[in-house]
DNA sequence: CAGAAACCTGACCGATCGGACAGTACGCTG
DNA sequence: CAGCGTACTGTCCGATCGGTCAGGTTTCTG
């Protein structure tokens, strides 16, 4: 994690786009942040919509790992092929799940918006396959969903304004948000499997 | 539901703030999409802000309700008591729901805003009383969080641009929720009683 | 029919936005 | 020392924003 003023702009749009939003995050209010001015943000990222890719950009392929790792999973347990990866993505993305979370929808037609809507559109088709029943897809919805909100809602709820949450039961966090999606997934596999 | 030049604005306000997000929706694009001038949606609401605040002030009412249903559903039986009032609540307000779960943090400030967030926070407070284990808290926060997120994602995911939703098997959508967000509380309630 | 209230428009304002651009200070290399 | 790439700054631009205002039309009411 370099010192350069390009890094530290990084860190504070990531924050600033998570929290406060895209469109009402202003190049200014960056470059304030970052104790720059406006102009030298836009060296470093020649425009907004260059800053927001870098920022998820690294993020949105690591979903496409986590993607994979499902397909993988397809009749085997689904908690070491799947579900630790995906929760540890989840905790290890944070910020960059919440961008594009909560404003994946809002900010559809930027291009690495569209590509991590597919692959999230992809998770859940690839889900649905041989899912008939409702009450499975929602709680197949309700594990990745649930957990992903979960996490980013951790940002919101504790007093946030320092860099990084206080997770030092990270690893209880971790355990219980495996065992539950698990429990979700393992749930709707079993009631596919006697269907 | 009357067909008033005001009761239009407010529906199609509802829509673009829900979809767009409430910084990237301007009071031209309200008009335009309403068939007005943009003078003529501020004759109705004062300000942008009166109007998001005509939109989910019902809303936020409502959720009052909710959260007292919990206060009383203590030592019940949670299912009639809260998860049916609470799932009916979120099925009945999905767009008020999505621009408060999903923007909640960013239009911080706002008045109507930070009195739906307090409750959201009073109804989180009022589930920890008593609740010690990590994984307890966890399971509660994907039971009422993964619920409201995936009722919301269900705009955004289906095929939208259609005034409400295609929700023909309401009913089955409903049932699944209640099971679901039933079963995560009641797996919390159970470990609280053994511990 | 007179007048008031309700409804709506177009013109305009200051602020802020994303971004372009010309210029400057500094360090490295020949 | 000359020259060049890197890292910045302040200035300026057109567009768009939320909001005001003066006036026009339609509708209701006495």
């Amino acid at each position: 994690m370099p010192n350069t003023s390009a890094a530290d702009v990084l860190r504070v749009a990531r924050m600033l786009f998570a929290i406060d939003g895209y469109a009402a995050t202003s190049i200014g209010h960056i470059a304030e942040a970052a104790g720059l001015s406006k102009s030298a943000v836009l060296y470093h990222y020649s425009s907004k919509e260059a800053l927001l890719e870098a920022i998820i950009t690294p993020a949105v392929d690591g979903l496409e790992g986590v993607v994979a790792s499902f397909a993988r999973s397809a009749d085997a347990d689904p908690r070491h092929e799947f579900v630790e990866p995906f929760v540890d993505y989840l905790l290890a993305n944070r910020l960059e799940m919440s961008i594009f979370v909560n404003q994946g929808q809002s900010l559809r037609g930027l291009p690495v918006i569209d590509r991590a809507n597919g692959l999230v559109q992809r998770l859940g088709d690839a889900v649905s396959l041989g899912v008939v029943r409702i009450d499975d897809r929602i709680r197949f919805g309700m594990a990745l969903g649930g957990a992903a909100y979960t996490v980013v809602a951790a940002i919101n709820w504790t007093d946030n304004a320092l860099p990084s949450a206080e997770l030092e039961d990270a690893d209880e966090v971790r355990a219980a948000l495996v065992e539950i999606v698990t429990g979700l997934l393992v749930a709707s596999r079993t009631s596919v499997a006697a269907h």
